[in-house]
DNA sequence: CCGTTGACTCTTT
DNA sequence: AAAAGAGCCAACG
């Protein structure tokens, strides 16, 4: 019963559509669930938690998909991901970002 | 294999 | 607007 591929295979697909990101836009986890081809969204996110190359795949850069930030337990925590996100030019209101001009469609 | 949990999302109160 | 309920899927014990 193939359940869990090595450190899981669902994540390494979280990792590698994250990584095509580009700088100054922004995804959701339903968005990259959707590009993988699953409909796991709690399970991206449960992935990036365990986040093995935070320089390689910047966490900060997924969103909820109303456009609130969501959480982020690296160092830091959410201040340091609005941080992180106002860094890479996005523009954040009230808490929430315009995913209509940030987010990123794969 | 089953039950619980969770960086989610959608719909209904 | 805010809270609660239901649905979704993968990882863990």
């Amino acid at each position: 019963m193939r359940r869990s591929e090595g450190v899981g295979l669902f994540a390494k697909k979280v990792y590698a559509y994250l990584k095509k990101v580009p700088k100054g836009k922004v995804t959701t986890y339903k968005e990259l669930a959707n590009t993988i081809g699953s409909k796991a969204y709690r399970a991206v996110g449960s992935a990036l938690s365990e986040n093995k190359d935070p320089v390689k795949v910047p966490c900060y850069r997924v969103v909820c998909s109303d456009g609130t930030i969501g959480r982020y337990s690296a160092a830091g925590g959410l201040k340091k991901k609005i941080e992180l996100l106002k860094k890479d030019g996005i523009k954040i209101k009230n808490g929430k970002i315009d995913l209509q001009r940030f987010g990123f469609r794969f």
